[in-house]
DNA sequence: GCGCCAACCGAAAGCCTTTAGGTTTACGAG
DNA sequence: CTCGTAAACCTAAAGGCTTTCGGTTGGCGC
């Protein structure tokens, strides 16, 4: 014991390590970290600000996934659809960390720059200031109800009783079930992009 | 010990005391519940499903709230949107139990039972059945999306550093800060159903 | 009257989070 | 090169939570 050679943890293996237990699992503990590290579970403690650090980073590493470029070079409203998919696919990679990571809403550096550039986006384009947080937050609305949808195991569906709610239930089979979600996603995307084209007061 | 004269705890009881925790702390536990009704750990296993089984019967008790009858006798595109209201009103009733009841979407038989009727609802307008799904899980995505946002603390807005993000601050500081994520929600809602009035094959 | 079972209690196993205080050793200042 | 500081890990422990198991008692049906 003592220090090591060389130092056995750091915030980057302990989040991967977390993330690697949320997607096999759906969620993580201290201890576990430490056992797959090969550590003692206080010793975690020392990189890290207790468990809801951990969460905080989880959300920044799953949302480092966003790419903020979509945001540029493009027709404002393709620029801002081509964001939320982003925004919402990263969420996808890891759909057992949804719940952990909506539960509060992201608010990382890295993703606060991004709302600042959707920001400038939709003030070039002719919205008003104040029509703007509305527009942005509405957008993260959609992405965030979304991605619980996805989180949401397939078997939810599935299990409605075919004789109590029977209408539901042909709806259901009638269309795919792989892209449940996708096709909901674009088609609650594709109403906000029309209604908020029309918005802006120069254009 | 032993038997009571009158059982000191039932279903009903159980569900209201953790939802009074919930509200005030958000969060609750078994323990915290045997407590307040001055009644041992273990004695709340015998009426309950586990922990697991409260939540659900939080889910239940506040999706009683949901008003199926919104979706009776109005214009199809009316109903919709007052049942999403009322859906969106039942949660926003309970901001703090929120992220318990979004972490695994509501299937309780009486949200169902409102499932089935909006399904009527959608075919009786024109809508092909295989369109019918996806509009539905579009709404939800809505309205759970926009109660995530209503759980969220005001003060994760109002942190936005000035300094890195300049537009972003001019931007929430140009609408009043109450109905923040009310005005949001309806703007969605709008877009929404503009898009949605025109996918009626027969209309 | 009698037996059964419902409803509660006590205790305990096994997990988790977090903190406090020790021990070794890397590292940088002098 | 020396030496103090603090980094990085450990042991230990407190206190909470979930859940189960086996008792005890008394209500209720037959």
């Amino acid at each position: 014991m003592g220090r090591p050679h060389k130092p056995l943890l750091d915030r980057v293996r302990i989040t991967t390590t977390a993330l690697e237990l949320v997607d096999e699992q759906g969620d993580f503990s201290v201890p576990q970290i430490a056992r797959r590290l090969g550590v003692q579970t206080a010793s975690v403690y020392h990189h890290v600000d207790g468990r809801d650090g951990i969460v905080e980073l989880l959300r920044e590493r799953v949302c480092d996934a966003i790419d903020g470029g979509t945001l540029d070079g493009q027709p404002w409203d393709a620029a801002v659809a081509a964001w939320a998919r982003s925004y919402r696919a990263a969420f996808a990679a890891h759909p057992k960390a949804i719940p952990l990571l909506t539960t509060s809403p992201v608010r990382a550096p890295r993703v606060l720059e991004q709302y600042e550039k959707a920001v400038a986006l939709l003030v070039d384009a002719g919205f008003a200031l104040p029509d703007v947080m509305p527009v942005i937050i509405a957008l993260e609305n959609l992405v965030l109800g979304s991605a619980l949808d996805m989180a949401a195991p397939e078997a939810m569906w599935e299990l409605a009783d075919d004789t109590v709610t029977p209408l539901l239930a042909r709806a259901l089979a009638a269309f795919p079930e792989g892209g449940r979600t996708d096709i909901a996603f674009e088609l609650a995307l594709a109403g906000y992009l029309a209604h908020i084209r029309d918005m802006p007061d120069g254009a």
